[in-house]
DNA sequence: GCTTTACCTCAAGTATGCTTGAGGTTTTAT
DNA sequence: ATAAAACCTCAAGCATACTTGAGGTAAAGC
């Protein structure tokens, strides 16, 4: 297992290019450039160059989005790649678990509501004051004995 | 002004009322009514009155929320109930089977891009161009044989 | 009666995540 | 050599989901 995967010509992207590979906008790769998501350099001409990295990066961050994570924390997440050099094997693996953690947080959240909401079915959720919809964060604010939340 | 600690009467409800017992602002339940996700009627001096199903409907609405659905489309499915008299166990519980349908549907996705990810881990997600992450719906929009979406 | 709290409307502001457009430069293809 | 395609910057616009503020009315409590 010797040589890598140079089989083809590893030149850096333009900004085109990688629009291209990934399926978002120009305008797009801008903006998250704007954001810190992604980085670049840029040639004589002032044109942007970037490493085949970015094409990784970008997959993270539609994965991460897909999930519901806003930008600013797949931004906080990306700062664990080293910014100085490619990112190992190990550096994506590490992205990867954390992405993981994130999603099976996520699925059992959803999971939860869904049983909670079965039972409602089961209900009609005609009493929705001992529904277990009703989320615990979901503050009612009761004032006096006997309020209720719901009906 | 009608006491907003009159816990035992199956009375209308005032919009601070509401607020109180949904845990939503003030604001945000005129939001609501100005995109006709709830509706009201009027005293007369002006004030907002709710019939209790409100509390319902605001409960729905941010079950909705938190698995992702955008209001227009909670908005869309609240049409389903009946506009000139109060729901029925049997309103609740098709509004309820739908969403547990739309539940159902995130969370296999999710599930889904989580045992991609798991892939990945294994892989290190060294070579993106055959990890599972690479979304279908993701084009990758290739110009030439040989061209990679990644790396 | 008087004060405080709740309510009203409407406009504008905030945050996220981008897109669009204007005006101009660089690269590439013929 | 030119013309088209791709790129650049910066500002403004758009959609979603609300919040905040100004200016004023209504209702509740004492």
């Amino acid at each position: 297992m010797p040589s890598k995967t140079n089989s083809g010509l590893a030149k850096d992207l333009s900004v085109g290019e990688v629009a291209d590979r990934s399926g978002l906008a120009v305008s797009t790769l801008h903006f998250y450039e704007s954001k810190g998501l992604i980085t670049s350099w840029r040639t004589t001409g002032n044109q942007r160059r970037y490493s085949r990295d970015v094409l990784r990066r970008v997959a993270i961050i539609k994965v991460a989005q897909r999930t519901g994570v806003p930008l600013a924390a797949i931004s906080e997440a990306l700062k664990v790649l080293p910014a100085d050099r490619s990112p190992t094997a190990q550096d994506w693996r590490k992205l990867s678990a954390r992405w993981k953690e994130e999603l099976d947080d996520r699925i059992s959240k959803l999971t939860q509501l869904r049983d909670d909401l079965n039972g409602c079915i089961g209900c009609g959720c005609l009493s929705l004051k001992q529904c277990p919809l009703r989320n615990p964060d979901d503050e009612a604010h009761l004032h006096g004995p006997g309020a209720r939340a719901f009906d």
